[in-house]
DNA sequence: AGTGCACATGAAAACCATTGTCGACTCAGA
DNA sequence: TCTGAGTCGACAATGGTTTTCATGTGCACT
């Protein structure tokens, strides 16, 4: 792994919610970091092909990251500050499988995700 | 409504899946409808605001939409064929609003889309 | 240290879905 | 027929993402 993959890794293990490749790419170079946009691009979609991060699209069609835990999670997101929370959801997880048995899908995987204003947006 | 936004509305109906706005422009000057791709845009986009039809983001960034019945509802699709089947998901709608809840988040909607081969493809 | 080579980098250009602009057009009502 | 509000749509602009391609870099082998 290059400095530069490391910087993205370590750039998206810091940070606290999902991050544009965009904004990654800002906060690094703000620290100093040498670093090319499409190198951040690069680094990511191969983070998320490995599994080590998260991505999803933003209504605005902008591609989002986020570190996440190992193991299955899904996110409560503020659509107004952009916190994140990561939630379990086993009865989702149970309703996704038993629903796609009843039309005889296999293979089956889901994306959940949850909007809302959080306590602190909606005071 | 106007002539065109009937046609959108029309072509929309009788598609049996997803379509983008591009694929339908295509699709209503291929059937001979003098219509231009904004119009497209624009039509798709009042159809989803007044709820008449799904909008959602694919993998690649491009939104797509898709008849849809009244109410709110789910969908299994076939990531081979693009097979869609509409599911309601009484259990995830209390699941999201527990959660929600529990972390004191207000006007929250979520997104569920349930991915897989059908049986059909899984030959 | 020197050489070769596969792969990573990154600036700039290309791509492409979507949105904004603005003059033309439509049509209902006066 | 006139008028005005609203719609249409060609074109340009926007903006996130991807491709291109020349250059740089790590690394094994001498």
């Amino acid at each position: 792994m290059t400095r530069q993959r490391q910087a993205v890794a370590h750039a998206i293990a810091a940070a606290d919610g999902f991050r544009s490749a965009q904004e990654l790419h800002a906060d690094l170079r703000r620290a100093g970091e040498a670093i090319g946009l499409t190198t951040v691009y690069r680094a990511l979609q191969a983070l998320a092909d490995a599994g080590e991060i998260d991505a999803l699209r933003t209504a605005g069609g902008e591609a989002v990251y986020r570190r996440c835990s190992a193991g299955h999670h899904h996110h409560l997101v503020c659509r107004h500050c952009g916190n994140t929370v990561e939630v379990a959801g086993p009865a989702v997880e149970r309703w996704a499988e038993r629903v796609a048995a009843e039309h005889g899908f296999r293979d089956v995987t889901h994306q959940v995700e949850v909007f809302g204003t959080c306590a602190r947006c909606s005071r």
